[in-house]
RNA sequence: GCCGAGAUAGCUCAGUGGCAGAGCAUUCCCAUGGUAAGGGAAAGGCCCCGGGUUCAAAUCCCGGUCUCGGCUCCA
């Protein structure tokens, strides 16, 4: 263990310490180290950030103090024994599985701990810590147990490290989209609307509708077809899919139509299953890839929300792709690739591909039996390794009730990872919604469906891709892309002639008036994150060229037929074919 | 959902039992400008909602809604 852990660690026994000095009543939880910094719960107190400074200042008497710490080993008994009065200590006494409990002592504080800390409270640079946030916590991390009081520290090796990421936590603030997506006026939420239900301004649905397009327009130049389904169905649908035994939980309750229940979808596909059984289906026409922006709406517990990125409706680039057993590979490599290239166009070349599959412990969350899991899992491997990954992240049961899957993260300018994209195998709905296939010999077979969606949720990805380019898109992304800027009012039909030239083209341009300074349409063009500013003057008109003010280049005039070739041709995404 | 904090003008915030405030944005007037804020005036408020305490509540108390930070859960 690194110093600094051993810091913290021993920083969560002293806040613990210095809580019990304070607040004779506290019992104790769990202390751990975090990554920058540590925290400790406590259950039977109240305390919040106000309290914050009178238990630094007593950390930093008892750091001052000079207290070594101290391993200690004793019997469950004798731990039990120490900690009578700690009813959470003596749970997790009673849940270790050996008769040895290692106790740390610093002054007259002891706590259950394996370890390591520092050798005395010295070692520990009193400047370059602090008391963050207080918050609530279950004990163990489960919703079944108490709630308990979590302080969190930061601390850091030195002074200059601590405020280096506060600093940083700074940047995120500053980045955060709901603030970006407020100032840029992009979205908003509403009271009387309601939670997790976003509203999409004009610039921000522009934004959401450009992107829309371009991944569409991508998928439907790789040979997949565009379909459509209502927001509600007969809950008869959700029963037979299984959604209604395995999700209820995140379902919305039933609405009553003409004495029918029905219920708001959470997913697209058996929608998608029902149009693929509306006839018989040849081997000849897989495999069948299927692409809806689909709106779902999913119950989050009200906690749980967080701007677009965590909304209770959004909308999903679904695809399903349903194949013969022989496809499934090369469709998972052909998406894996697809995902890279939509990615690498928006500018998000981090990807961490994550590997989910069941929990082997929790058989009775899932649908199907273990062969068809195991073949599924396979699959997905064999692509991974196959689409040049030999190495990706494991996680036991992460897969759905319904598929094991790949997950991709993105990761972000900020160096957090986003889970967005999903691959999945499923053989589940396949059957259970008995689908089938003439195959070549004139015998019926099962298909495989992959359920697929690569931004993930469109809220969700641009509430992420608002934070990684803080709100700096790419010239084809910008809602507004242009601004023609006349200097005075003896331009304004010079600068007309210009908007109707970039017009012309499809670009998203405006005209501004005259009304107030140069200076400050630049400064207002420079906030709202303009791609690019075009200002006109005498000197322009006259010569019959454009002073061009870009946010990425250097400020340059060029003729208007310049300009306007220059800026046609990145205006607009390119749409390749994949494979 | 749980723990904690918060909600005052479109935005950012001050005000703390006794007439509702500022800056920016908005509207109008003047200025017609050369690359990040020209000057002036006006308008803008159920001080989140409901109840209570009080001669008097934006301010204190109770309940609710929504927001924020965590926990739990998740695309």
């Amino acid at each position: 263990m690194s110093q600094i852990e051993k810091i913290r660690h021993s920083l969560s026994h002293i806040m613990a310490h210095a809580v019990k000095d304070l607040y004779k009543e506290a019992v104790l939880g769990m202390g751990p180290a975090t990554s920058e910094g540590f925290y400790y719960d406590f259950g039977n107190v109240k305390i919040s950030d106000t309290d914050f400074p009178q238990i630094e200042k007593r950390m930093r008497e008892l750091i001052k103090q000079q207290i070594p710490f101290q391993e200690e080993i004793k019997s469950k008994e004798e731990a039990k024994e120490m900690f009578k009065d700690e009813p959470y200590k003596i749970e997790i006494i009673e849940e270790m599985e050996k008769d040895k409990v290692s106790v740390y002592r610093s002054g007259d504080f002891v706590d259950i701990c394996s370890g390591p800390h520092i050798k005395n409270t010295k070692e520990i640079n009193p400047n370059a810590f602090k008391l963050d946030r207080a918050a609530g916590a279950y004990f163990k991390g489960s919703e079944e147990n108490p709630m308990l009081q979590r302080i969190y520290g930061l601390a850091f090796e030195n002074k200059e490290k601590l405020e280096e990421y506060l600093k940083m936590r700074e940047e995120a603030e500053e980045r955060d989209h709901r603030k970006i997506g407020r100032e840029m006026e992009l979205f908003l939420f509403d009271e009387e609307v309601g939670q997790g239900l976003p509203l999409y301004l004009p610039k921000g649905a522009m934004l959401r509708h450009v992107l829309m397009d371009y991944v569409l327009n991508t998928y439907l130049y790789n040979n997949h077809q565009i379909v459509s389904t209502p927001h509600i169905a007969r809950e008869d649908l959700w029963q037979h899919s299984g959604h209604l035994k395995f999700y209820s939980g995140d379902m919305y309750g039933p609405l009553s139509v003409e004495e029918r229940n029905y219920r708001l979808k959470p997913m697209n596909c058996p929608f998608h299953v029902k149009m693929y059984k509306s006839r018989v289906r040849s081997y000849k026409e897989l495999p069948i890839r299927w692409s809806e922006m689909g709106t779902v709406y999913r119950y989050e517990k009200s906690g749980e929300m967080h701007g677009l990125t965590r909304p209770r409706g959004f909308t999903q680039d679904d695809t399903h792709i349903i194949c013969a057993k022989k496809q499934l590979e090369q469709e998972i490599i052909t998406s894996l690739k697809i995902t890279k290239h939509i990615y690498h166009t928006l500018g998000m070349e981090d990807l961490i591909f994550k590997l989910s599959i069941r929990d082997p412990k929790k058989s009775e969350n899932y649908f199907g039996n273990n062969k068809d899991w195991e073949m599924a899992e396979k699959a997905l491997k064999s692509s991974l390794s196959s689409f040049g990954l030999s190495e990706y992240e494991l996680d036991e049961g992460g897969a759905a009730f319904y598929a094991p899957k790949i997950d991709i993260d993105a990761v972000d300018a900020m160096g957090r990872s986003w889970q967005l994209s999903t691959i999945q195998v499923d053989f589940n709905l396949t059957s259970r919604f008995n689908m089938n296939y003439v195959n070549e010999k004139g015998e019926q077979e099962t298909p495989f469906m992959i359920h697929r969606a690569l931004l993930g949720s469109i809220e969700r990805f641009l509430g992420v891709y608002i934070e990684h380019t803080k709100g700096d898109f790419p010239f084809w992304l910008s809602p507004e892309q242009v601004w023609v800027v006349p200097i005075s009012e003896k331009n304004v039909s010079y600068a007309k002639e210009i908007y109707q030239k970039l017009r012309e083209e499809r670009i998203r341009v405006s005209l501004k008036g005259t009304s107030e300074n140069l200076s400050k349409t630049i400064r207002n063009g420079e906030l709202q994150k303009i791609p690019y500013l075009l200002v006109v003057g005498e000197k322009e008109e006259k010569e019959k060229k454009v002073n061009i003010r870009s946010r990425k280049e250097k400020q340059e005039t060029k003729s208007l037929e310049e300009t306007v070739e220059k800026l046609k041709k990145e205006a607009h995404a390119k749409i390749v074919a994949i494979n």
